[in-house]
DNA sequence: CTTCTAAATACAATCGATTGTATTTTTAAG
DNA sequence: CTTAAAAATACAATCGATTGTATTTAGAAG
């Protein structure tokens, strides 16, 4: 049932003219006259003309296609980032592929090589969670593949990055909780392997330690910070006794830890106050809303998209090693109106 | 700086071996001996060989991939659809190109164009809101390219579709309302040009109808169902007054408008029950959490490639004009829960 | 050591668009 | 009306992999 789609040989046949003038009437070259540049438009429409992208990237070795890798499109924060990318790419002319790693390092190799087997000019990729070797990078980039990194710093001292000051944000979010009154804060953290959450931590140490009060490693939990995680930090939190803040490395795990702290009976913000990390779209709903770091998403997808078209315009590679750094912003809420209300 | 990748043509010369030998080996021909394929293997490894995926889809007309199009891909129940088109898709060796319309007419036939131009072997699409005509997807079909539409119904006499019973959903929805006592209940519908809405609007209808209670036009309030909208229809809502249960379309507007209702001091579920539609994990989280109706999501995604699959299979169009309807589920939660708490 | 068959490899065309160069046509000048 | 220059169009190679067919090589049989 499948029709073949006409060419521009089709094209060129019916009307008695050569393939390569057909072609440059099409991208309207101004070496065609005006009047044979109708003629084969007309036929164009009429034979239901769509050119073949295949065949004209392989031979332009130019595909104006970008890939985009992120651990999750569903998540609020990656789907805005998504948002930023779109937007620079129309602006410059670029289609976007999307993928999802679902943070799973076998997947996140699969994509990148099938990419790369499609030849788009470029990607973008926050990686998963369990990446914490660059290997699976380093051979594409090695032969010039423009990669560019966003979200979640990652080796960056060889790659280009886009981030945000993670580090100046957890400090902020902290001192924030001790401003209000918070003297024993537990801090949710992800997993070692992430630079990510090792900035993050640095971030609640040094503002404890800037504001006199000590730092107990008891307080630091690990986790995967997923939902499922939640029941079991908050049990560890009601073991530890007396903890008066909880600062989570993402709003998935604050929220979750705060459902079961709530149905054990503790009262948030009064007995506890509680700041997430990302600002999901549920942290404005639920009871109480929830203090959380915003992440600057739009702009980071703009501003990792124009690095990369930079990238792939560039022959050299003198803008490697770069590290763009955004500005976070604590969004205050209600589950952390401890003592506002007073 | 960016280097050519090796083609089989630079292994075909550093071995003096023919490159359709080379191509043979490389997808393991049984044309091949194991000795020359190894050469040639050991040879692609150190050239660091990396198919041209463009240029084999051109050469075969396929290319083994399908195009995905939904309005958001941040939407939950899209986000579980997808989930379920990767895995269909990965057991049967397609890759998967996702695109968001962005509820956005214009940009969906932009993505249709694109996607066609690659050359991908079909695609599934949940049609924008705005969309009200199929002239741009008959452009297409009309040649054989295989299209099969999902969650929103879109031309069932001429169209492959998967949807769930909306109209089951609906009235099962509405008639639970009725069961915990409700009297006035208001319908939040989306846009007349949208054959889902006037679906689930029926099924509102009908249970009333069913269970002896007046059908009041003035009870059923059409907008975007964007949060944007949930304050003015909680003016509205607030005006008609005696409304004692809202049955809303999506979740994102119930959510809304419940929440504005609440400021103006109405007590949810004991002044009015709600329940939305399409079970966003949102819903689960707020407070009230709200009853709502669950869309066989990853199901939908599954059953929907295998359909396509079907389709690029096949030569005739024999499985054209079918309707795969599925099963919803109510999930009661605590919106409703108005009369069986006494 | 031939001769025939089967197995392995080479040749060459192809997918559809692009582009440098050659050729033809048009236009303008003499 | 001729001729040179400019404009328009045609020719042909190319991008990289695939595949039908032709050719060569190897192995077996006589």
């Amino acid at each position: 049932m499948k029709k073949n789609t006409a060419t521009i040989h089709d094209i060129s046949k019916a009307l008695g003219i050569d393939s390569s003038t057909v072609s440059r009437a099409l991208s309207n070259s101004a070496l065609v006259t005006a009047k044979t540049k109708d003629k084969i438009l007309k036929k164009a429409i009429e034979l239901g003309y769509q050119k073949n992208t295949l065949a004209s990237k392989l031979r332009t070795r130019k595909t104006n296609t970008i890939g985009v890798i992120v651990p999750r499109i569903s998540r609020h924060f990656f789907a805005s980032v998504i948002s930023g990318i779109e937007d620079a790419a129309y602006d410059s002319g670029y289609d976007v592929i999307i993928c999802q790693s679902l943070d799973n390092l076998e997947r996140e190799k699969q994509l990148i090589q099938t990419m790369h087997s499609n030849r788009v000019d470029g990607i973008l990729v926050s990686v998963s969670m369990e990446t914490n070797t660059s290997d699976h990078f380093n051979e594409y980039k090695k032969d010039g593949f423009p990669i560019v990194f966003f979200d979640r710093p990652f080796m960056l001292k060889e790659n280009i990055n886009v981030i945000i000051d993670d580090y100046k944000a957890s400090f902020e979010a902290t001192e924030h909780m001790i401003e209000i009154g918070c003297k024993k804060i537990v801090h949710l953290r992800g997993p070692k392997t992430s630079e990510l959450y090792n900035r993050r931590e640095l971030g609640y140490k040094n503002a404890l330690k800037n504001n006199g009060l000590d730092i107990d490693d008891n307080y630091i939990l690990e986790s995967r910070l997923m939902k499922e995680d939640g029941l079991e930090l908050a049990n560890k939190i009601a073991r530890l006794g007396n903890i008066d803040g909880v600062f989570a490395a993402n709003d998935t795990v604050a929220i979750s830890t705060m459902q079961y702290l709530k149905e054990k009976g503790c009262n948030i913000p009064r007995d506890m106050a509680f700041v997430g990390f990302s600002n999901e779209p549920i942290s404005a709903v639920i009871e109480p809303s929830l203090t959380t770091v915003g992440q600057a998403d739009v702009e980071m997808g703009k501003v990792a998209s124009l690095l990369l078209f930079e990238l792939i315009k560039n022959t050299t590679d003198k803008i490697n090693n770069q590290v763009t750094i955004l500005e976070p912003n604590l969004i205050i809420r209600n589950s952390t109106s401890k003592f506002s209300k007073k």
